[in-house]
RNA sequence: GGGCGGUUAGCUCAGCUGGUUAGAGCGCCUGCCUUACAAGCAGGAGGUCGCAGGUUCGAGUCCUGCACUGCCCA
């Protein structure tokens, strides 16, 4: 039989299979929908899948947001979108470089030795060789991507879009070169912007110098700082103008020590007369508040260190010792000269390279920088208007606070591997000229000596356009007006600034007059970082590092994507524990036997069909009517819920469903349909088939494996689509939607869980079959009547006798508003466990009680609360006082 | 220093615009190999919702303060 399914559930076994399938039958591919077709009528969902790093290796940070992009992806899909999932890849300037920079160390090589063009050639053949990890590991997860449209960063139609908008934004005079201090990574050798520095506490100390007055060498001014070996530098000491103490002092001259020069005393509101002496030193070429300080006072910038932070010429004798043998020297020269007057501990916060994390060293350098206001006050707006929403919503007032606060983007690297900037440098009249190719001249003088400059864009300028030029921008394209903005965007917090805030910016910038908005997504969902099970944050030094791979292969990609989606709650990050997987392992082990219960059920009954209609008359059955209700209400609010992008809530309501209503009540009840008459357990298997098949359709987004197994399976290799993924999502039908039998089952599975917990209670034999005697209204009377197979067989009881009379005071019995119910069983019961479980349960009622009485005796409540709500209080008050009232009487006779 | 969150069962987390009995998974206890599933089934124990005030007929939910804790930015 080709539907039959292995005893166990193999997730690698399946897995595997259905990825490799996914890809190679392309069922995830777009084709641009022609104006005027069919295809064109769908509503369009487009994704863009923050590119990895070239370098990059799979992380459950990934494994989150591809899980979270892929089950909404997968359901638009259903829906009926044209959904198109981009992925790509990102060049990662810093950290390539590195890496290869790395491997030629081993060999004895380095990226100066070899030259730049031959440098570069094995970047790409670096990237040739390892640079497909990423991807390779996302077919495995079944990421129901469009492989067919993916980029990379550096290729040469998007290269060209980088050049065109670098040349654009220089003619709109956006991009503009200038020195400032920038940080400057001593190890790298390149500049990294603000973002790029990570601020660390550090035990450090303050020091604290005598600076002689250049006509009174026996008078001092006395400053503090840091990092001595900057005092090379200083230009000038600045007073706040209001000090008193230094008021005769503006003006004149200081003399540096060890560098012999005279510097001034400058009045500048920068120095605080409550830190140290009040008086500060200024190093305008190493700081950049001194070098603010030193603009406003026309002071002189001298470097004093080279590019891997060694002094240079300009530190006189201190020349080629590094940044921290000069600080040494340093201390011991002015101490010397009995001019080190302190050192204190101090804390102070340093930053390092995000990359390498050795110490930055802000320099003064030449650099291209974007004018970012403009860009920045439409960005602003676009989030402001509503042109874009945040989710959750709060994100968008960290949006607007580093907007607000946003300084230029220096977006030059003094790196090789990237995009080049197109700027050339005249040897002659040292004009730069911008071009989208290389000039042949200079476009001043016109001296044929041009030379490229040397520095490439930072990485995340291509990255903050790629929303457009992945479509092919500056070409007028199809996809260009299809499928801009795209709908959403999935990703961390940590890229909150690097990556969507550019993106807003260079999308507004760009796109301005896109008939479909400018900006480049309507949505941004952000999501929670993943922790290890004790809520650390993962780290290689930790080695807590959980391998997405790994973990998929012990539990099962569903397993993981479940556990995954199940915790993505907004606003909390994921402690991700794998008793959580373990557990939806289960799941899916649940449904895999499920799916060979109606596989060996479909195989019993004769000329039964899975994907026959049902007959109507199927529908009189409680059962039948309470699933299906359940079913359509199970499936509006897993759609709302992922409307919402609430993950956990799609994913529990699911699990909840499947588990603890399909399986647990369901199946057990239409056991006896199906090995019944052939007719009606004809009936019954094509029902459980309806109802297995939507539910698998509810699950697959989540679940994408099993669900195409046993979907496949069900249809014995003629299924309807190639995929799954294809068929149409479940949507709630009101039609099906039945409140009468949703609350008729939850009566019979209250009796069925009172006679279980009474039956445990006085131990029962598990095989010993009781009957059990029941007062109710006639109402419930007849439900249990027309029901009387199912609570037999599922609450093991043999015979149910209905009884006029209360049986409340019965020793053992239940009692609820709906029904009373006992026991038959010869057996003694336990009178003190039975006593202190009626208590415990008084005692709670009586509470309950209080309360209701409490509110309905106020006058204020009954005026004000909502009719519905005292309604409810009402009803359930007086049943309060009938269980209260049984209550007391059994324990009465219970003596 | 500025900004944003969190504190609910032993653990990890839900709890939507305030409304009748605060939920789930894991763990724990008891009993079951009931022919889909022991990766299972059935039953059960376990919470003064961080603390103190306030608003309200009514607060886990709203407000204020405090404590602890995490993150981002400088």
């Amino acid at each position: 039989m080709s539907h039959e399914l292995p005893k166990t559930y193999d997730p690698s076994a399946i897995e595997v299979r259905w990825a490799e399938y996914w890809v190679t039958e392309k069922l995830f591919s777009v084709q641009t929908p022609e104006p005027g077709s069919p295809e064109s009528a769908k509503p369009i969902f487009t994704l863009l899948l923050p590119p990895p790093n070239v370098t990059g290796r799979l992380h459950m940070g990934h494994m989150l947001n591809q899980t979270e992009m892929d089950i909404i992806t997968r359901w638009q899909r259903m829906r009926g979108f044209t959904a198109l999932w981009l992925p790509g890849t990102d060049h990662a300037g810093i950290a390539t470089q590195m890496m290869v920079e790395r491997q030629l160390a081993t060999e004895g090589k380095s990226r100066q030795g070899l030259g730049r063009e031959a440098f570069l050639q094995r970047v790409w053949e670096w990237k040739k060789h390892y640079g497909g990890a990423i991807q390779a590991q996302m077919k495995r997860l079944g990421a129901s991507v469009d492989w067919d449209r993916e980029y990379f960063t550096m290729d040469e139609n998007l290269s060209r879009a980088v050049i065109e908008c670098f040349v654009r934004l220089h003619e709109q005079g956006l991009i503009y070169r200038g020195k400032y201090i920038v940080n400057w990574c001593p190890r790298c050798m390149t500049a990294i912007s603000d973002l790029e520095v990570v601020h660390e506490d550090f035990a450090g100390k303050l020091y604290e110098f005598r600076y002689p007055l250049a006509d009174d060498p026996k008078q001092f001014v006395t400053i503090a700082t840091t990092r001595p070996e900057t005092m090379l530098g200083d230009t000038a000491v600045a007073v706040n103008p209001k000090d008193e103490r230094y008021k005769k002092r503006v003006g004149k001259k200081l003399r540096l020590p060890l560098m012999d020069r005279e510097i001034p005393i400058i009045a500048d509101d920068f120095a605080d007369p409550q830190f140290g002496s009040g008086a500060v030193k200024v190093t305008p070429a190493h700081d950049p508040n001194d070098f603010a300080i030193g603009l406003r006072h026309n002071l002189p910038q001298i470097n004093v260190m080279d590019d891997q932070a060694r002094i240079n010429e300009n530190g006189g004798p201190y020349k080629g010792l590094d940044r921290y043998e000069a600080r040494e020297k340093v201390l011991r020269d002015l101490e010397e000269l009995g001019l080190l007057a302190g050192i204190k501990d101090h804390t102070l916060a340093i930053g390092k390279c995000d990359r390498c994390k050795t110490i930055v060293e802000p320099r003064l350098s030449t650099q291209w920088f974007i004018k970012i206001q403009p860009l920045a006050d439409r960005a602003i707006e676009a989030v402001e208007k509503g042109e874009i929403k945040f989710t959750p919503e709060n994100y968008a007032k960290t949006y607007f606070e580093w907007m607000r606060n946003i300084h230029d983007w220096c977006i030059s690297r003094q790196l090789w591997w990237g995009h080049r900037i197109p700027a050339w440098h005249c040897q002659g009249c040292s004009h730069i000229t911008v071009a989208r190719t290389a000039p042949a001249a200079c476009e001043k003088c016109g001296g044929a000596k041009v030379t490229q400059d040397n520095d490439v864009l930072d990485t995340w300028f291509s990255s903050g356009l790629l929303p457009f030029t992945v479509f092919g921008w500056p070409e007028k394209t199809r996809d260009l007006d299809v499928f801009y903005p795209t709908m959403l965007l999935i990703t961390g917090f940590d890229i909150l600034f690097f990556w969507v805030a550019r993106m807003i910016m260079l999308g507004c910038h760009f796109m301005a007059d896109h008939k479909q908005g400018s900006v480049p997504f309507k949505n941004v969902y952000i999501h929670a970082l993943v922790r290890d099970a004790d809520r650390q944050k993962m780290s290689k030094t930790k080695g807590n590092v959980i391998d997405p791979i790994e973990v998929t292969e012990k539990y099962g990609t569903d397993a993981v994507r479940f556990t995954l989606a199940s915790m993505a709650s907004p606003g909390t990050d994921i402690a991700f524990s794998e008793s959580r997987t373990d557990g939806y392992r289960a799941f899916a082990n649940k449904i895999w036997n499920a799916a060979r219960f109606m596989f060996m059920n479909l195989d019993r009954v004769e000329g039964a069909s899975l994907t026959a209609s049902a007959k109507p008359e199927q529908h009189s059955k409680l059962e039948n009517r309470w699933i299906y209700s359940r079913f359509h209400r199970v499936a509006g609010q897993v759609n709302q819920s992922l409307v919402d992008y609430r993950f956990d809530e799609a994913a529990n309501t699911i699990y909840k469903f499947f588990w603890g209503e399909f399986c647990d009540w369901y199946l057990e009840i239409i056991k006896p349909a199906l090995s019944g008459a052939p007719e009606e357990a004809r009936d019954a298997v094509t029902l459980l088939g309806d109802l297995f098949e939507g539910s698998l359709r509810l699950l697959s987004p989540f679940m994408p494996f099993i669900t195409e197994e046993v979907w496949h399976a069900m249809y014995e290799g003629k299924p309807p689509a190639k995929s799954i993924a294809l068929a149409q999502y479940p949507e709630l039908d009101q039609r099906r939607l039945n409140d009468q039998a949703e609350e008729q089952m939850l009566v019979l599975q209250d009796l069925i869980e009172k006679i279980r917990n009474m039956r445990a209670e006085m131990k029962v034999e598990p095989k010993v079959k009781t009957p059990v005697k029941i007062h109710a209204a006639a109402e419930v009377t007849k439900l249990v009547t027309e029901n009387r197979g199912m609570v037999e067989r599922l609450a093991s009881v043999d015979g149910i006798e209905f009884v006029s009379q209360s049986l409340a005071q019965r020793p053992g019995a239940r009692s609820t508003p709906k029904f009373e119910v006992a026991l038959v069983y010869e057996q003694k019961i336990d009178v003190a466990a039975e006593r202190e479980r009626l208590t415990k349960d008084l005692t709670k009622l009586e509470g309950e009680l209080a309360n209701a009485d409490r509110q309905l005796g106020n006058q204020q409540f009954l005026a004000k609360a909502p009719a519905p709500v005292v309604e409810g209080i009402r009803r359930r008050q007086g049943e309060l006082h009938t269980l209260i009232e049984k209550g007391k009487a059994a324990l009465a006779k219970l003596g």
